[in-house]
DNA sequence: TTGCTTGCAAACTGTTTGCACGATC
DNA sequence: GATCGTGCAAACAGTTTGCAAGCAA
């Protein structure tokens, strides 16, 4: 994927951010993974790159990324975790392996029928994730 | 709500768990509120009748509760949250306020309407949450 | 009395902050 | 060269653990 990585670089650079090597391999890690990513997994995968990179650096990256609209975070059980961003224009959910924590697109959103609201109450976002094993996984 | 709270005991006591001042509190939290509550909450909760409760009480039981089917844990991202568990026959999701945190019942499941998944992807589980500012909020 | 529960203290994980040095533009 | 970004160390919050003493059954 060596176009979405260069997509991931130019907006980068676009949004005012200098392009590091740490910033780089951040960007390398998201655009090899359709999945859900620990702070913890990316610090590993850069620090193999870059011995000695500090988490506060990952920590302080993943937060500007998401700030900025790259990444999204999404808060499970097992810690808090960044995923790249899905374009604003498809909006959709979810299938999560939860072995491989891979995700597959849902193209159905669950609020077209969602008709009855409590009194006055206004809707602002939803959350909608369908966990399971995927077929890769599922034949272990 | 006298008879939620004796449902409650009963419930723990049926269980196999010694009933201690302790845990007839969380027992109190749990059946006044219909939200999502933070351990710091049920902590400061039960430390105004009994001073000098210990965090870790407070976190074992919760998670003994959780573990026996009274409680159910959700993870947000200000932090974990427990609430209590609805009963199993009424398979529903929610409503939550984001100011007060209070969840309004919504009985529509969008699991009916979801017929293609991946290749071989097994549904395990699903969550849906509608969030947004309720009646009594909006009014401020 | 027996064994479950608690409180204490300490450890631990994940995350954040202030500051001086180093790198990018 | 000015400014942004990094590494370091330390602080911090939330959570978990081992152990001795306390309490419910």
């Amino acid at each position: 994927m060596e176009n979405k990585l260069e997509l991931l670089v130019e907006t980068m650079v676009s949004k005012g951010l200098r392009m590091t090597s740490q910033r780089r391999w951040i960007a390398e890690v998201f655009s090899d993974s359709t999945g859900f990513v620990l702070p913890k997994q990316v610090h590993h995968y850069i620090s193999e790159r870059i011995p000695g990179v500090s988490y506060d650096t990952v920590y302080r990256n993943l937060r500007l990324l998401t700030d900025i609209g790259i990444l999204e975070q999404f808060d499970f059980a097992g810690g808090v975790r960044f995923k790249l961003r899905c374009g604003p224009d498809s909006h959709h959910h979810h299938f999560i392996c939860i072995k491989c924590e891979q995700t597959y697109p849902l193209d159905y959103c669950p609020m077209e029928n969602v008709e009855t609201t409590p009194e006055a109450f206004r809707i602002l976002s939803h959350k909608f994730e369908v966990y399971g094993i995927c077929g890769r996984c599922g034949t272990d």
